[in-house]
DNA sequence: GATCGTCTCCCCCGTGCGGGGGAGGCCCGT
DNA sequence: ACGGGCCTCCCCCGCACGGGGGAGACGATC
């Protein structure tokens, strides 16, 4: 049985996106929309989709308020997807302390979309950018158990950091101060990156932290 | 035979809305689409659309300079339609002088994005919202530059062949050999592009470009 | 004709980067 | 208790990188 999914956004065009890029898939299917999340109730009890990809900012009822009010109310509620435009860690961990289990970036592509919708469909809820990663382990109970193990290279935690760090447009002597290290030390772990990554330069290995989803635009 | 349309946006997201939106039509085909503004004027060389849906917000090269760029640079232009998310008087008042056709805003009905697009592609130009011929009316002749635009980041081909060859890790030696072209030439665009961008060193105008959708992971 | 933008090439020069090698402290697991 | 990762820091060194200049050739535009 296909994943049934209620899409809430007040922007037509934006509904309109999702639904072409989810409908293309033959086990997704798009249930119900929604232009404000003052209507999301009586929808989730009447439609029980299992994912609502949920837009933030909207006229009535915002994006937080509505997740709250759908978790609180309904049993046995969907899996709620929050649709982002920009990473912006303020609203950001509003929406992981609300509960939402994931984030859909505007940016993203449409079969990184329909990957997070199968994702969240399918219970997990490890699909966060490394922004919320990061809030969640910073600020412990925000919801869901922080995912600590990243299994995408072998690179060890300090390295993983160096390199979102690099990733970011950071010099070495940047990366220093913000971890408060030398530069020496991130030299090393620039290097063990490189080599662990099989790039000659940082810029390469920027460009496998993308290609490898490691990092993801927006 | 139909209308045909160029779609320039950098979240992949509203192009599918677009081109969902439009495509339902049976007298509106969508030929092409941009993630930048640098991209527009080779691809509307190649595909002569008859109208184009410009965002105004995009990295490389905003909507407003790929405007003037295409009328500037293209006989016989197509119209262009400038997709905005508000109705931002500063935007509306640039793209008006830019020589923009009208507007798409992003909360609009489909039935009216449609009617848009036919109104364009029929030449008709009335097709501004209220508070574009205010401001027009305002302005009247336009006795201002006003906020003198900073000079946005437009590459040229060649800096834009550049950069893409720097976003898939290629040295500046590598890239001269690709190119054929010296060494000391490569360094130039490599420069001129850095200073385009605002980058400090390649690998920040790599991220750039994967930001922006220049160059696309995957 | 003059001007502008683009592409091309060259110089000097400082430095950030990355390789190679080594080393001490720490917390693991066996 | 011992080895093994991991993180930390240091040395020397070569070089690609990027800034700041300048300059000639070509086409388009005015």
């Amino acid at each position: 049985m296909p994943v049934t999914v209620l899409l809430v956004d007040d922007e037509p065009l934006v509904r309109a996106g999702l639904r072409a890029v989810l409908e293309a898939q033959p086990d997704i299917e798009v249930t119900g929309e929604a232009a404000d999340g003052a209507a999301v109730i009586p929808l989730v009890r009447q439609l029980r989709p299992d994912v609502v990809a949920m837009d933030v900012r909207m006229p009535l009822m915002d994006g937080i308020e509505a997740t709250r009010a759908v978790l609180r109310t309904v049993p046995d509620p969907p899996k709620i997807l929050v649709v982002t435009t920009f990473e912006d860690d303020e609203f950001v961990y509003e929406a992981l302390r609300a509960g939402a289990d994931g984030f859909l970036l505007k940016r993203a592509r449409p079969a990184e979309i329909v990957h997070a919708v199968r994702l969240a469909a399918a219970g997990d809820s490890l699909l966060f950018p490394a922004s919320v990663r990061r809030l969640a382990a910073r600020y412990g109970d925000g919801g869901r158990p922080a995912r600590a193990t990243l299994e995408r290279a072998r690179l060890t935690e300090r390295e993983a950091e160096v390199l979102r760090l690099m990733a970011r447009g950071l010099s070495n002597a940047e990366i220093a101060a913000r971890l408060v290290v030398s530069a020496e030390t991130v030299k090393s772990h620039v290097s063990a990156v490189l080599a662990k990554l099989g790039a000659r330069d940082r810029t390469q290995a920027v460009i496998a932290a993308y290609e490898s989803g490691f990092v993801e635009p927006g």
